[in-house]
DNA sequence: CCGAAAATTGTCGTATAAGAAAATCTCGAA
DNA sequence: TTCGAGATTTTCTTATACGACAATTTTCGG
């Protein structure tokens, strides 16, 4: 039955544990993708050679990568298990002047995602930083909230609790509590493509916030 | 000629220049690969939509590895100012065996986090799906715990609300609830690199003029 | 154990990719 | 300019992926 499910081996064991990571069901794939359920299955057992345009929907549908879904997998699995965890009062904290940071998770080498939570101080977009924008993209959830996110293209957006955000950390944007207290994200940070591992992610992404042209907000020291 | 373009329009432009850059004929190719070079030539001047089977061929004989074949490069993403909100209670939602989930702001283009909410309601690894394994590195912030991990090279590890872990997805895992009632996780997946985006390659590769993307001879179902 | 949903398997007709060979193109040399 | 000879493209035919449908089989809950 389940065996630790390799990394497929097969085009076909690939698709399957990206639906499956999904939940999705043969005929949900196939509504998303307009590829036909009998093709599905086919494919995913690997009785036909799936044409280069189903290869796209499909991983279009799947929400996966197409070089992804498609390359073998040349990669040692074993050496390469990593795995750290944070306890929620342990990480080590850092403050701006517009947030307090918690960055999460921080003992693991070369990992590519920074997570940090955040408690948000500042009651105004001028208030700390200012509007910074910085590389690379940034998921936010709101573990309590309210929170007022301000960008430089949009209209500001308020957040409640368990409300998320994707955004281009490449426009200029802030956030603000817009409540009482103060106000706590959990966000992640992805840096660009090309960069390299930032081994201290979090000195990377408090250095790389620039204050947008003609704006003179420019502060928070590392230290 | 000089360098050829950096930025291949499409696949058969990619497969070109490959070839190009080696210095083969389409016979060569051929003799390479295994593939006709009238087929070939289709290829390159993207008239037919390529089996998974001839892009492996394909690959193997360019010395390129397949998802750099298939993959559109990324790049100049930007000018487009991008952000998304996903409400609290407004992502659709679906479920496996193993988890309830809400996909997070699914509706932002090419981002390269997957966001997605868990509710976790298996109780044994062996419950749902089993241990999985799949691309990518994933980060998860327990939002409603506990919540045990179990991999295939750790030992199992419990987690309890706003605890944080991250890890590589490579290395088979689960996650189970060990308390009472469902337990709710914040989970980040992130695909490979040099892998593009979950989706949007495809995107691109389709708006610039692909094989044969058409598919309209098909019957309408009753309604 | 049962029934329902999901998944697999098989067939058929159609669309289309692959392969073989012929037709066309490219270019350097005489 | 003409003449090949290799390179490429364009017919053909054949092979096969795809979609639809139907029939099982498998998988899960109850």
């Amino acid at each position: 039955m389940t065996e630790p499910a390799q990394e497929a081996a097969s085009l076909g064991a690939r698709a399957r544990n990206y639906r499956k990571r999904l939940g999705m069901t043969l005929s949900a794939v196939s509504a998303a993708t307009g590829i036909s359920i009998s093709a599905l299955s086919k494919i995913e057992n690997d009785q036909v050679s799936p044409t280069f345009a189903n290869l796209m929907r499909l991983a279009e549908g799947l929400g996966v990568p197409l070089g992804e879904l498609v390359a073998l997998d040349e990669e040692d699995r074993s050496k390469a298990a990593r795995m750290t965890v944070t306890r929620a009062g342990e990480a080590r904290f850092r403050s701006t002047p517009s947030y307090d940071i918690w960055p999460l998770c921080g003992n693991i080498q070369r990992k590519r995602m920074t997570p940090l939570v955040e408690r948000v101080r500042s009651r105004a977009p001028a208030d700390g930083d200012g509007l910074l924008s910085h590389s690379g993209e940034e998921f936010v959830y709101v573990l309590r909230g309210p929170v007022d996110v301000h960008t430089e293209h949009y209209e500001p957006v308020r957040l409640e609790t368990g409300d998320s955000l994707y955004l281009d950390s490449r426009m200029a944007h802030t956030y603000t509590t817009a409540g009482d207290g103060d106000a706590e994200i959990l966000m992640i940070w992805l840096s660009p493509p090309g960069s390299g591992e930032p081994a201290d992610a979090v000195e990377a992404l408090l250095s790389r916030r620039s204050p947008i042209p003609r704006r003179s907000a420019r502060k928070c020291p590392p230290d």
